[in-house]
RNA sequence: GCAGGGGUGGCAGAGCCUGGUCAAAUGCGACGGGCUUAGGACCCGUUUCCUUUAGCGGAUGCGAGAGUUCGAAUCUCUCCCCCUGCACCA
């Protein structure tokens, strides 16, 4: 009994064994990459160099396995560069521009419960002892300790990702040479006239006299706040007294019906611009926010309005009405104009005459009024003087943008309309805030630049950030000149040198790293980001710098689900980064995310998905490692030799055809073949050669490690050095090409089609005990003639027929069979060669035997036999009899 | 509303650009079988319907409808439904 349970265990704990083998391998690897710097990427004018970038992650918590994707694709690209021989930098750092990080904080400080215990779980993550995570928890109190935590635990999970980091270029958007960088980005934009400022509304606390974030309010993230622009029109109520009536300005066009009050609510009669106009109280405050300001004379009720006026006389509208608190006068003017259904475009153009123009009324639209920050002050719109803005409306630098990204390739393709699109709709975006961590605007130091907006052309800062560091730059003396010098090439060094204090050969090696390295080869990231930052970051580069730099490639990706639902922190079903080097496998996750979906398709992660994605990497493992292991014994016969090029043909051209799927971003075909169809093929070639050809299965070997590497790079380091090959595939070139038979190939599938075949006539004769089959391959003249109608592409069976004569001899019926079968319009049809098809199906009896539940084979040439059925056979596909 | 993407078999998900070899890859599930004392794991097979103790047959079929074509899941048009984004949130 007690060997039963143990039985049982070691046998359930297969898969456990498995991930924890892979575990061990994994951080093995992981320690001799880092120890041997093997990514660490350096110019060599020697070979060609790769830049490839995925957006830097934001150290607001722990990473989740949606992150992982993204990131795991961008690595498997850049493994396969790798491969090709180039010399590929893959650098990465960290976003901690902007409020987030600040707001996280600030409410840890506050001592909001809820939160803290979603904080103390994050941080649970990483960390087991109570103390500790008490002590980081604390630590939390200055903003900067959230986003170190948090980016050195990223740090740690991308290594145990495998990811091919040069962790050398490290930085964060708030270190101060990053701002010197970011500084000078703004002023050559500023310089070319691409900022402005003007006026914008924005969501701002009155008590604070402060600009809000969704953070700051209470349940900003469900409330889906927006901020609405009200049309305001004005209606006589007396000679020189008006209502100020509001409508939604996306309605304003239609024919305005009624005007709605609120009897119950407060309304004042005020003075503005030589006008007076009744309007409710709550609006004189955010009026006044919104630069129009009213002098209150007097207060009164809703329901006195009709009462004071009531010969109001509003000519153009039908009604006036008071409502049962069905206008909130809390939105906008709170007098409400309703409107018919908003007329077509090409009827907007007549304006109603009562419209005040530009009068706009901000205000807040919200599934739940009013809205609070999280201490309870109100929030109101404001409009803001002096917001600065990236205007990406202008137009030649629309139409220079647009030449960028022509010329950069997007793959999927048919998201370049959704750039298209993007680049018409990009207009004036505010790119400075009046608080959060990041770079101060250089021209007007109370702006603060947003996250958005610093993070467009970083690649470049990327190629410089590891020397800067080195050379002790002081980012106070890395003005203009210095940029200028570096990133295009103006200026003289001498000049640079003196005023950064950098040596010449630093500043000089800066400036031919930067051309080396730039431009950007591929910018891998989620389809999400496309509206935004991919178009800014086009726009940008195209600002910046010249034609040549501009990026090369842009490869997007989907997300990632879980078990078919979108996961969430409200949901809890968020899978941290962390759990899969620790509890699943990195490189089982790398194989299913990228073998479960096409980059395009959302991915879902499910349980069962993984299991199965385990075992058959396992059984992967073992067939390698057993193929790797027999010793040859006997010489080889015909057939065996003709598997053995079968199957270093099968081999061969699968690598062939992953290579070109990695080519086109087909990482999921790719190692569709690299993996899991080679792994087939030495399955089948194992269990039918009598004896193998060590050299063949060696050479198989080493292709597919190769083929699979960028994919499973750990498992693949590991099969390489056990099988005696020495360095690190990581570093290895992908096989040269060379020949294969493909005859023998197109034989092997004639013997699946027979086993098809086979299974088909036994399914309807069941019940039958025949257990014997004759495989009758078909006449010489019929491969002859299917050759010939590949040549000819006969226009009609008769012609087909008569062209032939000569081979066709008495056979005619079979004859037109033949030429309705392989005449289909539209090619050519592929069948083997005679005669391998007829050594190939007698070399494979064996694998016939193993899928149809025949138990004797026998493989006959049509001359060979008298049997009416021989007639059916058909070249590739042997006329078959089952008898017992 | 505007813009983008999509609707395929019990489910998930390829195929669609470049129409025929697509009753439609692959995985999951279900069913049957093998191996097992049994379960799990593993292996083999079946999984729209009809016909057939002999394979290369027929029907229906890829959101709905219409069209183009010798031929449509694939191309065109109309309709219905679903998802995503819409700016200061990163």
């Amino acid at each position: 009994m007690d060997i039963k349970k143990s039985m049982d265990v070691s046998r359930k704990e297969d898969n456990t064994q498995f991930l924890s083998y892979l575990r061990d391998v994994e951080k093995k690897w992981q320690k001799a990459w880092s120890d041997a710097k093997v990514f660490e990427a350096e110019l060599d004018n020697k070979k060609q160099k790769y830049f490839i970038t995925v957006p830097y992650p934001y150290p607001t918590g722990p990473l989740h396995i949606g992150h992982g994707r993204s990131y795991t694709v961008g690595d498997v690209h850049a493994r396969y560069e790798r491969m090709q021989g180039k010399n590929v930098l893959f650098p990465m750092a960290f976003h901690i521009t902007g409020s987030p990080i600040e707001s996280i904080s600030n409410r840890l400080k506050e001592g909001d419960v809820e939160f803290t215990n979603l904080y103390k779980s994050y941080v649970s993550i990483y960390l087991s002892d109570q103390e500790k995570i008490d002590n980081t928890l604390k630590s939390f109190a200055n903003p900067i300790e959230v986003a170190n935590f948090f980016a050195s635990n990223i740090c740690r999970d991308f290594d145990a990702l495998g990811l091919s980091i040069d962790w050398r270029h490290k930085f964060t958007t708030g270190d101060a040479l990053y701002n010197s960088f970011v500084s000078w980005q703004f002023r050559k934009l500023k310089e070319k006239g691409y900022i402005t400022t003007g006026s914008y509304p924005i969501l701002y606390a009155v008590k604070e006299k402060q600009a809000v974030g969704e953070d700051d309010i209470a349940g900003g993230d469900e409330l889906a706040i927006e901020i609405k622009e009200h049309a305001a029109f004005e209606a006589h109520v007396s000679k020189d007294i008006d209502l100020l009536c509001t409508c939604p300005a996306d309605i304003a066009s239609g024919e305005p019906i009624k005007i709605t009050i609120n009897p119950e609510a407060t309304y004042v009669i005020a003075s503005f611009n030589q006008k007076k106009l009744i309007t409710s109280e709550q609006s004189v405050e955010k009026l006044a926010n919104q630069g129009k300001n009213l002098k209150v004379t007097e207060r009164l009720l809703g329901k006195e309005i009709l009462k004071r006026f009531p010969t109001a006389s509003c000519a153009q509208y039908n009604e006036l009405k008071l409502a049962d608190g069905q206008v909130n006068s809390d939105v906008a003017s709170g007098v409400m104009l309703e409107t018919t259904p908003a007329k077509s475009k090409d009827l907007q153009n007549e304006k109603n005459a009562a419209l005040i123009p530009d009068f706009l009324f901000y205000d807040i639209a919200a599934e739940k009024l009013p809205v609070k920050t999280r201490a309870g002050s109100k929030v109101i719109v404001a409009v803001v003087d002096g917001q600065w803005f990236i205007d990406y409306s202008i137009k030649e630098w629309k139409s220079v943008a647009r030449e960028a990204l022509s010329e950069t390739k997007v793959t999927p393709e048919r998201y370049r309309k959704q750039f298209n699109d993007a680049f018409d709709w990009l207009a004036k975006r505010p790119c400075a805030r009046e608080r959060g961590i990041g770079t101060r605007l250089p021209f007007d130091p109370k702006w603060i630049i947003e996250p958005l907006s610093d993070s467009t052309a970083y690649m470049a800062f990327y190629v410089v950030s590891h020397k800067l560091k080195t050379a002790g730059a002081h980012p106070e003396k890395l003005v203009d000149q210095f940029w200028d010098y570096v990133f295009l090439g103006r200026g003289s060094l001498k000049n640079v040198e003196t005023l950064t204090g950098l040596e010449s050969k630093t500043i000089e090696s800066m400036r031919t790293d930067f051309l080396y390295w730039y431009p950007v080869d591929e910018r891998h990231t989620a389809v999400a980001h496309i509206n935004n930052h991919l178009s800014f970051f086009i726009f940008t580069h195209a600002a910046l710098f010249p034609k040549e730099l501009w990026p090369k490639s842009i490869a997007l990706n989907n997300l990632v689900i879980r078990d078919g639902t979108k996961m969430s922190k409200s949901k809890g079903n968020v899978i941290p980064l962390f759990d899969i080097s620790e509890k699943y496998s990195s490189d089982l996750f790398r194989l299913f995310i990228i073998s479960a979906g096409e980059l395009d398709s959302v991915l879902d992660w499910n349980a069962a998905g993984i299991d199965n994605m385990a075992s058959r990497l396992q059984r992967f493992k073992d067939v390698f490692e057993q193929a790797n292991s027999f010793h040859n014994e006997g010489t080889l016969d015909k057939k065996d030799a003709l598997l053995a090029e079968w199957f270093a043909s099968t081999i061969e051209m699968n690598i062939q055809t992953a290579k070109v799927l990695y080519d086109s971003y087909k990482y999921r075909d790719a190692i569709q073949k690299a993996l899991f169809d080679n792994l087939n093929c030495i399955e089948t070639y194992l269990k039918y050669s009598k004896e193998k050809d060590r050299a063949v299965v060696n050479n198989a070997l080493e292709k597919i490690v190769l083929g699979i590497s960028p994919v499973v790079p750990h498992l693949a380091e590991e099969l390489w050095r056990n099988t005696g090959r020495e360095g690190f595939i990581s570093l290895m070139r992908w096989p040269e090409e060379s020949a294969y038979n493909k005859l023998l190939i197109e034989g092997f599938e004639a013997v699946n089609r027979s086993i098809e075949d086979i299974n088909k006539i036994t399914k309807i004769m069941k019940g039958s005990i025949a257990k014997k089959v004759t495989i009758i391959i078909a006449d010489d003249w019929k491969y002859e003639l299917v050759a010939r109608l590949n040549m000819q592409k006969p226009k009609s069976i008769g012609e087909a027929l008569s062209t032939n004569a000569n081979i066709i001899g008495e056979h005619k019926e079979e004859a037109s069979e033949i030429v309705k079968i392989f005449t289909r319009i539209g090619g050519e049809t592929h069948v083997p060669e005679r005669n391998i098809e007829k050594l190939m199906t007698s070399a494979l009896v064996e694998l016939i035997k193993d899928h149809t539940n025949m138990n004797e084979v026998i493989v006959l040439d049509a001359v060979e036999t008298n049997s009416d059925k021989k007639f059916k056979a058909l070249p590739g596909k042997p006329a078959i009899i089952i008898s017992e």
